[in-house]
RNA sequence: AUCCGUAUCUGAAU
């Protein structure tokens, strides 16, 4: 089942769909398909190319084969949904996993909750996050989640009294906490701050990885200081982060 | 044995 399922994402990593399709089929045949983790990887990489009509095929034909959908599986419709834009057919994938008794985790309301924010407003968001706090059901994506939400919408009061509802909570900054925060003082103009928040980061014990190094240096690059951007990538590569 | 191995948050490209 491990085996054959990761050579079927490996496959779909190199792009070769039908290649991953016929190994899962395979699969099938050799009775290796007991549950939902084969199923969904392939479900996955054709929600991830845009392709929802055959990653809903490919669920239908679950049921065909008497395989139930886990948690899994229905958090990946449902990201997969939000993501090309279809926000009611996600939330719809939400009430029918509810129907069937499966139990939604932090996960699938994470992939909700960007999906809200994204696509309807931060409002809607943050109604879902106070939801989630009450039913202790929330980890450091969610607020990061939200906290992309604000600084999306450029409310920085908001955002920073997430902050700190977020050291209330007990959820501790990760380094996707730190890269949002630097991307969105970029975006206000604030270069230096971005630099001064990514000391915190290191000095909070954070490594800086590939995201936060080129978040600065592209934005760095509009000003055209050539000197401080080279200063920066020498600095990646000392620190032992590939630039991609 | 334990751990890890499929879904959710950030940059860039389109």
């Amino acid at each position: 089942k491990f085996t054959y399922s990761i050579l079927a994402k490996g496959l779909c990593m190199n792009g070769q769909i039908n290649e991953a399709l016929k190994c899962y089929k395979w699969m099938l045949e050799k009775d290796l398909v007991e549950d939902g983790f084969a199923p969904n990887i392939l479900i996955d990489y054709l929600c991830r190319t845009k392709n929802i009509a055959g990653a809903k095929q490919l669920l239908g034909n679950m049921f065909v084969r008497g395989l139930i959908p886990d948690t899994v599986t229905y958090g990946t419709m449902i990201d997969g949904y939000s993501k090309a834009g279809n926000l009611d057919s996600a939330v719809h994938v939400y009430s029918d996993m509810i129907k069937v008794g499966k139990n939604p985790n932090v996960v699938i309301y994470n992939a909700l909750l960007d999906g809200l924010c994204k696509r309807l407003s931060v409002d809607a968001g943050k109604s879902l996050i106070d939801a989630l706090k009450s039913a202790d059901c929330f980890d450091v994506v969610t607020f990061n989640t939200l906290l992309n939400g604000y600084c999306i919408s450029g409310n920085v009061d908001e955002a920073l009294h997430l902050l700190v509802d977020m050291r209330k909570e007990g959820i501790s900054f990760n380094h996707v906490t730190y890269n949002i925060l630097i991307n969105f003082l970029c975006k206000l103009g604030l270069i230096q701050q971005a630099k001064e928040v990514m000391e915190i980061m290191i000095a909070e014990g954070l490594t800086p990885d590939c995201v936060t190094y080129t978040t600065l240096i592209t934005n760095m690059s509009k000003k055209g200081d050539a000197e401080e951007i080279i200063e920066l990538h020498d600095c990646m590569i000392v620190r032992g982060v590939m630039p991609d």
